[in-house]
DNA sequence: ATAATAATAGGAGATATCTCATATTGAGGT
DNA sequence: ACCTCAATATGAGATATCTCCTATTATTAT
């Protein structure tokens, strides 16, 4: 993890760097720091304290639960202004998640320790925090709902719709069967099924939606 | 549904309205009133607009959500302080829920048109807003990923530990089924498998917990 | 009180999904 | 460039869980 000035930052950044000061109180900016991650390295290890909230600005991110069986499941995918420690912040966390970067990570690093006054008492973020945690309940609700709810085939079909890029399927098999919540095998024979059936085709390890509408019409009902 | 006027709700329960000052911002108490629903009523219907943020004083409901397959899950089991609406007044809802009073319910009312203003500038109410909103994303995901990480008899050893009362487990099955996420059949299957084992012995419908560290070992385990 | 509806209960058979084993290919570290 | 570990791929067999059916009790509503 490396470390920069927020101030060095701002010169280069500086759209990124007026989002931040609409987002959070000014109090709260200098004691802020910029950190970067690379891809795989952890933002957040489900054993360890948490010492800042971080809001992600740039790369991908993914969220992991960790059962006492050992087993995780992958809960979800943090984009650009998403918040890492949110929960923390409000100190509603009892068990920590390990936060994964997907690929180099810029987060916008706040201290806990000095910073959660400043932010508990402003209210315009209070607002927003409200919103983004409704929202992200929201969504949650609905990625797990939808698995008790509909069986796998037309979960996948819904996932790859979503992730979907210029017609492309590309995600890790690995990641998409620990986050859609089916073992590995299990979704290689999905997508063995969807190609046979002429939804996909295999393009090197990628694969290539060749019937957009049959794919959708699966995502949303039975069949 | 009935509808109580405040102030004689006021007279008759001075504790619960303490902490319903205690909550609330004074604009918003003039215009809100008690409503209450017996068992089985509809406090919210996912296909018509909500105008009250609910906050339950009394009763037990539940929530849930209805899919385009038509299957619908109970998500949540409300009780007393618990919010309905808040979603809603924070406008991230898309889609509405179910929400049906599982016996009689008596519920703080408050219009949203006339008092939405007043919640979201209120810094406690937003503050308490999103501790409610974390602590229940929380749990809805702790929830939800156990049905991905445990088999069925786990999580079905760990529901009725958490719902139990006096040793006996008397919800509807019907419920259960709904919640854990299971058939019906499959239900009475692992409760029998569970009694064959000797942790459960039924006694009229009801079924008495006669071994709690064997379904102990079982709701936090694999096994 | 009686009909109607919902909840409980269990049989039989189908299948969606898992576990385990094994081989091949790709990517990251030194 | 080489080694290691992660990701991809597939087979075979086991089982957890579902669907559909049919009775028998409780509850609720008229």
């Amino acid at each position: 993890m490396e470390k920069i000035n927020l101030k060095d930052y701002a010169e280069n950044f500086e759209d990124t760097y007026n989002d931040i000061q609409e987002t959070f109180p000014k109090e709260v900016l200098p004691q802020a720091i910029i950190c970067k991650f690379s891809s795989n390295e952890y933002i957040v290890r489900f054993d360890e304290d948490i010492q800042y909230l971080f809001f992600l600005l740039d790369g991908r991110a993914k969220i992991y639960i960790v059962h006492e069986n050992g087993k995780r499941a992958l809960i979800q995918f943090l984009k650009k202004n998403d918040f890492i420690g949110d929960l923390s912040l409000i100190e509603v966390e009892k068990n920590l998640k390990d936060v994964v970067a997907i690929n180099e990570c810029t987060c916008l690093a706040i201290p806990l320790a000095s910073s959660r006054e400043h932010l508990l008492n402003d209210k315009l973020f209070l607002y927003n925090l409200s919103r983004y945690l409704g929202d992200k309940l929201l969504k949650r609700t609905d990625h797990y709902t939808a698995m008790q709810d509909y069986e796998f085939k037309n979960r996948l079909a819904r996932y790859i719709l979503q992730i979907e890029n210029d017609g492309f399927f590309q995600e890790k098999h690995t990641e998409t069967a620990e986050y859609v919540g089916v073992s590995y095998r299990h979704l290689l024979y999905t997508l063995n099924q969807f190609h046979e059936e002429g939804l996909l085709e295999k393009r090197g390890r990628k694969y290539f939606i060749i019937n957009k509408e049959k794919l959708e019409r699966l995502s949303s009902k039975r069949d």
